[in-house]
DNA sequence: AGCACGCCGACT
DNA sequence: GTCGGCGTGCTC
């Protein structure tokens, strides 16, 4: 009897692809092993989950070779990634593509090669110089080629050549990877010559530019420069900045081998912080189940500053003794040295660093190292869920309720939390959760006696929460200065007088600037999607958000033909305009999308301000983290419910979350901070609950909204979005598909469908539904329910169906 | 999800 | 007469 292979491929469909498996190869095969295979017109890597003797009723191609001689999934992945498909409903493949590094995953390399032979009058000049380089090379991805020639215009030499047959692409599942140097970067100065400080004085005297000085500023923001052994290493810094210094000749460039190319902290395990009674009695509840290798899920509840970290390493520590690893998940902007520093303090080489800037060779080690036992622990952001740590004890996940750990676009759309809880389940391992603001999915887990919740309240001596003042602009209405209610002012001002800072927060709503024509006041909309283009004053440019589209500014106005068009400034750009006039001696910093944009200006605004060059910060929410100064006795929140107004039933959550993060930041600093809210709805309770730092009001509160209304965590969404170019066929079948989801869920709630908040997206309608389902339900439940919807579907779809793509979002957000 | 095939409108 | 955009259907 022949044998035969499940393999799975990264596309969207929902079922492996069976193959033959040779006689020769029936001894090697086994899950787990990528292959390469025949697949439609082409040939690609797929990933074997399932070797049998079952010939199935279609007929089969062969496998034509194994690529892998260990597997690059062990079981445990397997099993998750499945689990993971079955319940976000989506490819399991897509599921393993975004599990693996490049040279692991499916992604076989493109490369060309020169054909035919023929007389060079027949091309262009600019392909005649393409067909030459490749002819040259042994061999030459697309990728590269695509790099050089493929933006030449209206032209496009290549893809011509590609078409016509002179270069011939091929796939090769081996991919060659870049060695694995980097450039290290070595400080040149003696030792008086000092800090970057003295620098930046000395060259903001002789006139220099200052992006320049920015960069040097970027520097001494992360106390590279002054590193014991001088060597400084960019893995989380910005590679240009660096090459711009090292062109100026204050640094040298060195290129250094890969092995030596990690973050290399301080290692000094015995500075392992003592825990005070609370962090002692939390790492104390978790040390149980970690010693006996049992799983248990806890929900760490901590204000900011009551050292939630410690706990971390203290279980992480323990864990290791117990000879397991570690799995550490961050948020996506969480990730950063100072962060890494203080786990590679107690842990060095032992950690894996899974950010955003490696090189897909680095990446490859890590996961490798990570794989053969060499480190014991990962850190990183939500794919890090993934990471190979053998043996797994621990996961913590910090910042549980942020919500970059849903994937949202493309598929898989998984929540890095859930799979987390999942993935420990599956390994006997203890899960972590920490939050100051716990989301309400989490903090009923523990209700429900399926999570364990630990709490520090205590902080620091010197560290008080500051006082919150709500100022109802119903009441101040007479009583304003400018943008600011009379006591907001009065307290800046004071600051002012006193030589302290304050800082000024204007909510997200209507942050961009855009344009608008002076006569009708039309608003410029984008020609793919349904939305306003932002003005982009420097480039003189009309933008979109969505899809990228970017234009000059119209002649004349596409409404009534006149050519007069307005700028209107972004929210904080006017905000920044009037608090001008009310302080024209203050030095103000703003801070938003506009100025934000280029690459580490964000903490360079922000260092900026600690350093008291400015008296001021005006900025929108982004301003967020960086909001411990020791200076800052002023904080005011200019429009604190406009959450409110957005039509999510999470709005309340998000700002009980922003409110909390600006009222629980500010309180660190030795003088004692106050911090306004100024809001139409002082009577809200997300305003009252952050006022008094009450979380536990805050979650009464909003558990009986969300049970009265039954959303999460009374429900589990499922968010379906219909797309294509046709409206009317997107609406019919939105219509049809949502009626059937009503048929099967006779009990729960369908709501829709409707228009989305963002009708046209890149040229396609969108229409959504949303089913509110019992939170109870595993993932065989739903993915049984979805395949039935699909089915009733199949049978009632309208002629030219198939021109809408439904997409399927288990767990959405919003 | 990607990708090739095939149909139909615009331009040399 | 041909190029290229987009709807349709399929992948072992």
């Amino acid at each position: 009897m022949g044998h035969f292979a499940d393999i799975i491929l990264p596309t969207a469909v929902r079922h492996p692809f069976t193959y033959a498996v040779r006689e020769s190869l029936v001894e090697r095969i086994r899950p787990g092993l990528r292959v390469w295979i025949p697949f439609q017109k082409h040939k690609a890597i797929g990933m074997v989950v399932k070797v049998h003797q079952n010939e199935p009723d279609f007929k089969t191609r062969s496998v034509e070779k194994i690529m892998d001689e260990q597997p690059v999934l062990s079981d445990e992945l397997l099993e998750l990634t499945e689990w993971i498909h079955r319940f976000y409903y989506c490819g399991w493949g897509e599921v393993v593509q975004a599990a693996l590094p490049v040279g692991l995953n499916f992604y076989a390399e493109k490369y060309l090669k020169a054909t035919k032979v023929e007389p060079d009058n027949k091309f262009s000049e600019k392909q005649r110089e393409i067909l030459e380089e490749i002819g040259q090379k042994e061999s030459y991805t697309l990728k590269e080629a695509r790099k050089r020639w493929g933006e030449e215009g209206r032209s496009q030499p290549l893809k011509k050549l590609i078409d016509e047959g002179y270069l011939e692409v091929w796939e090769e599942p081996e991919m060659k990877m870049k060695p694995a140097t980097r450039k290290l970067w070595k400080w040149k100065g003696s030792a008086e010559s000092k800090t970057v400080a003295n620098l930046i004085e000395a060259h903001r005297e002789e006139g220099h530019d200052y992006k320049w000085i920015q960069a040097l500023e970027l520097l001494q923001e992360l106390g590279l420069p002054e590193f014991q052994d001088n060597l400084l290493t960019f893995d989380l810094l910005d590679y240009y900045t660096l090459n711009r210094i090292a062109d100026e000749g204050l640094i040298q460039a060195e290129e250094v081998e890969h092995s030596d190319i990690t973050l290399k902290f301080e290692h000094d395990p015995s500075q392992l912080t003592k825990l005070n009674r609370e962090q002692e009695q939390a790492f104390e509840a978790m040390r149980r189940p970690l010693d006996e290798g049992k799983y248990q899920s806890f929900l760490l509840y901590g204000v900011t500053g009551s050292g939630k970290t410690e706990v971390y390493i203290h279980a992480l520590k323990r864990a290791l003794e117990e000879g397991r690893g570690g799995l550490v998940l961050v948020p996506e902007i969480g990730l950063t040295p100072q962060i890494v520093e203080r786990f590679y303090r107690i842990f060095g080489d032992d950690i894996a660093v899974l950010h955003s800037r490696l090189t897909d060779r680095e990446r490859y080690d890590a996961w490798h190292a990570l794989r053969q036992g060499e480190k014991r622990i990962a850190i990183g952001a939500r794919s890090a869920v993934f990471a190979p740590v053998q043996n797994l004890g621990l996961i913590v996940v910090d910042e549980e309720h942020d919500a970059s750990y849903k994937q949202e676009d493309p598929a898989p759309r998984y929540n890095a939390r859930d799979v987390a809880v999942m993935r420990a389940t599956m390994n006997n391992a203890v899960v972590v959760m920490g939050s100051a603001t716990p989301s309400l999915v989490a903090l009923q887990a523990t209700r429900k006696g399926k999570s364990t919740l630990l709490s520090l309240t205590e902080r620091p001596l010197e560290a008080k929460l500051p006082k919150v003042k709500v100022l109802d602009l119903k009441q101040y209405r007479s009583a304003m200065s400018g943008p600011l209610a009379i006591p907001l002012y009065e307290a800046v001002k004071e600051g002012l007088k006193r030589e302290e800072q304050a800082i000024l927060l204007y909510n997200r709503r209507g942050y961009a600037s855009f344009l608008h024509c002076g006569n009708c006041g039309d608003i410029p909309e984008c020609p793919n999607c349904s939305v306003s283009l932002t003005y982009h004053k420097a480039k003189r440019q009309l933008r979109c958000h969505y899809c990228g589209y970017a234009g000059r500014i119209p002649r004349q106005c596409s409404s009534c033909g006149h050519d007069d068009f307005e700028a209107i400034g972004s929210g904080t750009q006017q905000l920044e305009e009037q608090i001008e006039e009310l302080f024209p001696e203050a030095r103000l910093l703003r801070m938003d999308f506009d100025t934000t944009a280029g690459r580490g200006s964000h903490a360079h605004l922000l260092n900026k301000f600690a350093r008291k060059e400015a008296d001021i910060l005006v900025g929108t929410q982004m301003v967020g983290k960086g909001l411990d100064f020791q200076d800052v006795t002023v904080v005011g929140v200019i429009n604190a419910d406009t959450e409110l107004a957005f039509p999510s039933f999470r709005s309340g959550e998000r700002m009980f979350q922003l409110l909390s993060q600006v009222a629980g930041r500010s309180g660190r600093a030795v003088k004692e901070g106050r911090v306004y809210f100024q809001t139409w709805q002082s009577d809200h309770h997300v305003i009252e609950a952050a006022k008094k730092h009450d979380y536990r009001s805050f979650a009464r509160r909003e558990l009986g909204y969300r049970k009265s209304l039954s959303y999460p965590p009374y429900s589990r969404i499922i968010r379906f979005i219909f797309k294509g170019q046709r409206e009317r066929k997107v609406q019919q079948v939105a219509e049809i598909f949502t009626s059937g989801l009503v048929e099967l869920l006779e009990f729960d709630d369908v709501l829709g469908p409707s228009p989305a908040t963002i009708l046209r997206m890149q040229r396609y309608y969108r229409w959504e539904s949303m089913a509110k389902i019992d939170p109870g339900k595993g993932a065989g439940a739903i993915e049984r329910l979805l395949d039935r919807a699909f089915a009733l579907f199949e049978e009632k779809k309208p002629e030219g169906a198939s021109a809408v793509r439904i997409n399927v979002n288990v767990d959405a957000l919003e």
